[in-house]
DNA sequence: TATTGTTTATGAATCGTTTCAATTGAGGGA
DNA sequence: TCCCTCAATTGAAACGATTCATAAACAATA
């Protein structure tokens, strides 16, 4: 079916040692035979088999990137970022869909695995870290993104979610707001208990009170029906903290179906500033993270422990969140 | 680094055929030894070597699909049916992003014939098709996704752009628009020169007229590029039909910065029915497309021309588009 | 007892590369 | 002419699995 690399040698009539150097170590090769091979393995369209490649060299060329959501337009832009930044080093991503569950997770790190990835850049859906360990011990990199496992030895891209927890409450209690809604999906998820607790930490220094709203999911749909929970509220809160933009924007929807006036009535912040958050009914504000940027910078961290393994400093880079007003949000 | 096959036997005292047939085909293996070498090989840790494993039998159990733009939901939405579809029969699924270049596509289709992937699906940047020949002599089964190639023996899933177009159009001057607005990508792009041809169709038909704005990329950025062109314009068009909602969210986001009604002043119809599509400052009008369920079709008809390559029949599958009314669009 | 069949286990060959020790041959110096 | 170097090339071993022809053990039948 496929040419191999032994029929690329008995047409260019060298050693299938030569054809592998003209690969991989050309300047060994004499510049004439060097030019023939080339020319044959052109006109017979050979492709090396990457299988048998990394089977003998031992490692490969691709890395694995888990994301608990890819239509979170958040994690695609994470996406990008870690493509960009891998294809520049010449690696490929498998980009793969958890779907914040951890049995899917598990599944695609076993294929991760079989498939002899590199390294794996993952948003670990919750906190036991012995897949990661058992990655580690099969001497893949693992690097975390958008979280941080404190008092491990590993790389990981994170933003400081309580520090951006406390500045949505700061700026909302700010504006005014003392009755205050909270969005978010079940506290397994670390984004969500690390916004959480920034959100109770500056909502008791501000002396307001937040009403947690919890859904199972942090999508759109969700965030409608956590807006029907609001809405059945025998006091309607003046300000809707969410935990994620899509929540933000299903909020959104349903209160402006009932002809709830935003920011007049309920002042809505959302947290990811992704692109759609400014084309919203209302633009919406947010708190920004730099998701290209996490994306390029844990690929290279990653790739920097892939190649440089021995003189690798594992590193924990943290971003800081920042607000971007909007029209959702006003005075109460 | 890794536990081998072989390992697993010597600590079981069996040879390396029997711990594969454990694996592989454990109903010819005897109840107890059956038991004796699964018990090792979790002690161990054991996870087989994808690439040992397919080299020897010659085929693998993922899939690559190539989308022009992973940050379009359009096709994060097909990247889940097919991602949903495949893990059903058990197949992992390479998500590769061509950028709309062609050769990011044809780096991506590099790497993955030498992952040696069972089947790709992709939505082709352009019509050259001999890099899809090129899979197909290597036996990788190819399906096309949104885009039908006409007088080839493939499979595809699409759907009718034309008349997708021609709908769209249909509904404007329906409406009393005359003087409409086509903000499209280049032509190169199959679904854009099919959309813009029953654009083109429709409008000579209804006697309206359509000026062409054509942009370089079908994103929000563009879309707002787009916006500022036609402000500048002598007279504004009473409608915006837009090739995707990409590009209609950035012209709406645009406009509306410079004040201008939506939809009494201008009409804005976009394209694919992506979620925020509802969500927008303006909801907005569109023609859907469904694209979830163009994935699972797609996948299937691929897993099904890998498994049964003898019996399997290329299927042309199409969908019809459909026109979903908001609030962007109003009678002229 | 000899023959045949059935079930289970074996281990060498194989897949397509990379690697590396060994070989070849050309050129230079004595 | 002989010896030495050095660059270029060779070819066999190895990677870790699967496959398959064969063997071994035992039971059933003639």
């Amino acid at each position: 079916m496929s040419v191999s690399l032994r029929e690329v040698a008995k047409a260019a009539k060298v050693s299938v040692g030569t054809v592998s150097n003209v690969l991989n170590r050309p300047e060994v090769v004499a510049p004439e035979t060097l030019a023939r091979v080339q020319r044959i393995i052109d006109d017979l369209g050979f492709v090396p088999n990457g299988f048998a490649r990394q089977l003998r060299s031992g490692n490969s060329r691709t890395l694995g990137l888990i994301v608990p959501d890819v239509a979170n337009p958040f994690f695609t832009e994470v996406a990008r970022g870690v493509e960009d930044a891998a294809s520049k080093r010449d690696y490929a991503v498998f980009l793969c869909n958890s779907d914040e569950s951890a049995s899917k997770e598990d599944r695609y790190i076993n294929v991760l695995i079989q498939q002899q990835v590199r390294g794996v850049l993952i948003t670990p859906t919750d906190v036991k870290s012995d897949r990661l360990d058992a990655m580690r011990e099969r001497g893949i990199a693992v690097t975390l993104v958008d979280r941080e496992l404190k008092g491990r030895q590993q790389c990981s891209v994170s933003v400081d979610d309580v520090h951006g927890g406390q500045l949505g409450i700061e700026y909302l209690t700010g504006l005014g707001h003392s009755d205050i809604a909270w969005v978010c999906g079940p506290d397994s998820i670390p984004q969500v208990a690390d916004r959480g607790a920034g959100v109770a930490k500056a909502a008791k220094i501000a002396g307001a009170k937040v009403e947690t709203i919890r859904v199972s999911l942090m999508n759109t749909p969700q965030g409608e029906e956590a807006a029907r929970k609001i809405l059945s509220f025998k006091t309607m809160p003046s300000a809707i903290f969410c935990a994620n933009d899509l929540l933000a924007l299903g909020v959104m929807r349903t209160l402006r179906e009932s002809k709830i006036r935003i920011p007049e009535q309920v002042s809505i912040l959302g947290y990811d500033d992704i692109e759609f958050a400014a084309s919203a009914a209302v633009p919406l504000s947010s708190i920004s993270q730099p998701a290209y940027q996490m994306g390029v910078t844990a690929a290279d961290l990653l790739l920097n422990e892939c190649e440089e393994r021995d003189t690798h400093e594992h590193q924990q880079i943290r971003f800081q969140p920042q607000l971007v007003e909007r029209a959702s949000t006003g005075k109460h």
